[in-house]
RNA sequence: GCGUUUGUAGCUCAGCAGGAUAGAGCAACCGCCUCCUAAGCGGUAGGUCAUCGGUUCGAUUCCGAUCAAACGCACCA
């Protein structure tokens, strides 16, 4: 039932005339606060037309209006006021989340459409740091809500896996590495001759020359460049597997860079063939001067292609291959510009789908207020991040509650779920400087807030003996601190939906916190388990509660422990 | 210099499409486990919503200017 109609319609039949139903429904609010009722009608706009004060036709309003559907309707100043009726809403709302459970807050917005998403894109031979962390998880995030209102998502990990430095990486290996070093630790390996080049190179700047002629052979198709860099891109992805795994992530597509190789060339030609290209300082560039943006830079002096030459073929790609409704792609803010261009060429190219594309853009994370470098070696490795995150788990198990059966596994969903969380509670464009108490810190707004809230209602249940509720169960609900939960748990549907429209985690990050707080402030104040004429209806709600919060949990990525 | 983003309590941030005394969490101080997990609950203290203008019955919210920070500004991705 749609309540915030209800209102409207009690409303339009007193001020009929007056104002339009629609005008009446946009204008209702919720009250900050519970104690001011569930919806509000502001009476300002119509002391214009009626020329009174608000205060008074507010007042009048209430004497008017049929309050038999309400449990209260007053004027408070210059408004009025709506108090549901807490027992039947109640009932209504806990019936619904039951019946559907996981399904509670599903809609269709999307009629199946696809939309693939280019997410996490780590660069082959470097570790996976805490800036990778931010597109991965959002990315993720972003496809289960998705998948909520009915989108079919499609995650592809756009790997750095072509481009200049794999000839810088190949010198730096064949000047200082061996074969067994890389074996026994790839990753951390390569990321030092990577390092290392980039000091030597200071003084040594033939180095760089190499490193052009390696790539160049890499293009070339040079048996032995071709040979390391299939060794360097598979060890690459072996321990980012790693990652995946602990993170609980999969992608259907590790289509990157090099998977573009040979569909550039067509771009060139369309362009080509459309007039787009210019001859500019000895490049070839398409002018996008009318959409006030840089020239695009399709292939440099020297022929080789580029960035968005590379993007353009992806871009048309996808568009080919999964015939998207929307093209999301999940990358830093300071790639913005890049994104404004890719999406003004492909008009120029007539692709009017060029607006289905959506550059999801996120903050940085920076180290002592610096930007992280992978070349300066100033990395914050997500690995150890996440161990350091699970082994604190570990010692809160430990200490709060030793005897829990399925300790590893709970310490690392309660770890990893701490630095998911944490990343995906604030605002997207937020930057946030790194500090690892802070991000597996496990009180207050925390992700193992949550998940604990979650785990406590899972538990009654259990003691419960996990009761089966019914259709037919009548439940009656009317004290304050179950009010504040059940509007909490009726309002998910719309949480879901406004997240998905601004692609934004945090929108459902902080729902979960909110929820999570209203229940343990209920938890604090009621005994659940008493045998009396309520205790069904109260673990309806603590059934709600938990199906909701794993529901929250799970479009974030973050695991629901049952207990922990 | 131009563009984008950001500026709310000591710190980290909410504040949904403008509305009723600006809210949390950390940190500080004080309470609450004979009772379903204290990873919890409650209380105290803490704010010229960067500054100045404009629109409006009403602006933290919309618009403009200024200041500050971050990022970007063709041959990296």
């Amino acid at each position: 039932m749609d309540y915030k109609k209800l209102v409207t319609d009690a409303l339009f039949k007193v001020l009929d005339g007056q104002i339009t139903n629609e005008k009446i429904y946009q204008l209702l609010e919720r009250p900050k606060s519970l104690d001011l009722g569930d919806y509000a009608f502001p009476a300002f706009p119509l002391a214009k037309i009626l020329h009174k004060a608000p205060q008074i036709i507010a007042t009048e309003i209430v004497a008017e209006i049929d309050q038999s559907h309400f449990q209260k309707i007053e004027a408070v100043g210059p408004y009025v006021n709506f108090f549901l009726d807490k027992s039947f809403f109640s009932a209504d709302i806990l019936r619904q989340v039951i019946e559907k459970e996981a399904d509670f807050g599903n809609q269709n917005l999307g009629n199946g459409g696809n939309v693939p998403i280019d997410m996490s894109s780590p660069n082959i031979a470097k570790p996976i740091s805490m800036g990778h962390l931010r597109s991965t998880v959002i990315g993720n995030s972003i496809a289960k809500m998705l998948q909520k209102v009915n989108y079919n998502p499609i995650k592809i990990n756009h790997l750095g896996d072509w481009g200049t430095q794999f000839g810088k990486l190949i010198e730096a290996y064949k000047l200082w590495g061996s074969e067994e070093e890389v074996k026994a630790d790839p990753i951390n390996k390569l990321l030092e001759y990577y390092v290392r080049f980039h000091q030597e190179d200071i003084d040594h700047p033939e180095l760089d020359e190499e490193a052009r002629a390696w790539f160049k052979k890499l293009e070339d198709g040079d048996e032995e460049a071709i040979r390391l860099w299939q060794w360097f891109r598979a060890e690459s992805l072996k321990s980012f597997m790693k990652i995946y795994d602990k993170l609980g992530i999969e992608f259907d597509s590790f289509n990157g860079e090099a998977f573009y190789n040979d569909k550039m060339d067509e771009v060139v030609e369309m362009l080509e063939k459309q007039h787009l290209l210019k001859e500019s300082q000895g490049a070839q560039i398409v002018d996008l001067e009318e959409y006030n943006l840089n020239p695009a830079l399709i292939k440099k002096t020297d022929g080789a292609t580029l960035y968005i030459t590379r993007d353009l073929a992806a871009a048309i790609y996808r568009k080919r291959t999964y015939d998207f409704v929307q093209s999301l792609y999940v990358v830093g803010n300071e790639q913005t510009n890049h994104f404004k261009q890719l999406k003004a060429v492909l008009k120029q190219m007539g692709k009017e789908w060029a607006d289905d594309i959506h550059h999801i853009p996120f903050g940085l994370i920076t180290q002592g207020g610096k930007k992280l470098s992978t070349r300066a070696g100033r990395v914050i490795l997500l690995e150890e991040v996440l161990d350091d995150a699970v082994k604190l788990a570990e010692q809160q198990i430990a200490a709060k509650n030793p005897n829990l059966a399925n300790k590893e596994e709970v310490a690392n969903q309660v770890g990893v779920g701490a630095v998911i969380f944490h990343d995906l509670k604030n605002e997207r464009m937020n930057n946030f400087d790194f500090d690892l108490e802070e991000v597996v810190r496990f009180e207050g707004e925390t992700g193992p807030y949550v998940q604990y809230s979650h785990a406590r209602a899972t538990s009654i249940l259990r003691k419960a003996g996990n009761p089966k509720f019914d259709i037919t169960d009548t439940y009656q609900l009317s004290d304050n601190d179950s009010w504040e939960v059940v509007t909490k748990i009726a309002s998910f549907p719309d949480v879901v939906k406004r997240a998905v429209q601004e692609y934004e985690p945090s929108v459902i990050a902080k729902y979960a916190l909110h929820l999570a707080k209203a229940f343990n402030k209920y938890y604090a104040h009621t005994k659940i388990l008493v045998e009396d004429e309520e205790i069904l209806s109260r673990l309806a709600l603590v059934k709600s509660v938990s199906i909701v919060l794993n529901e929250s949990l799970r479009l974030l990525g973050v695991q629901a422990p049952k207990e922990m």
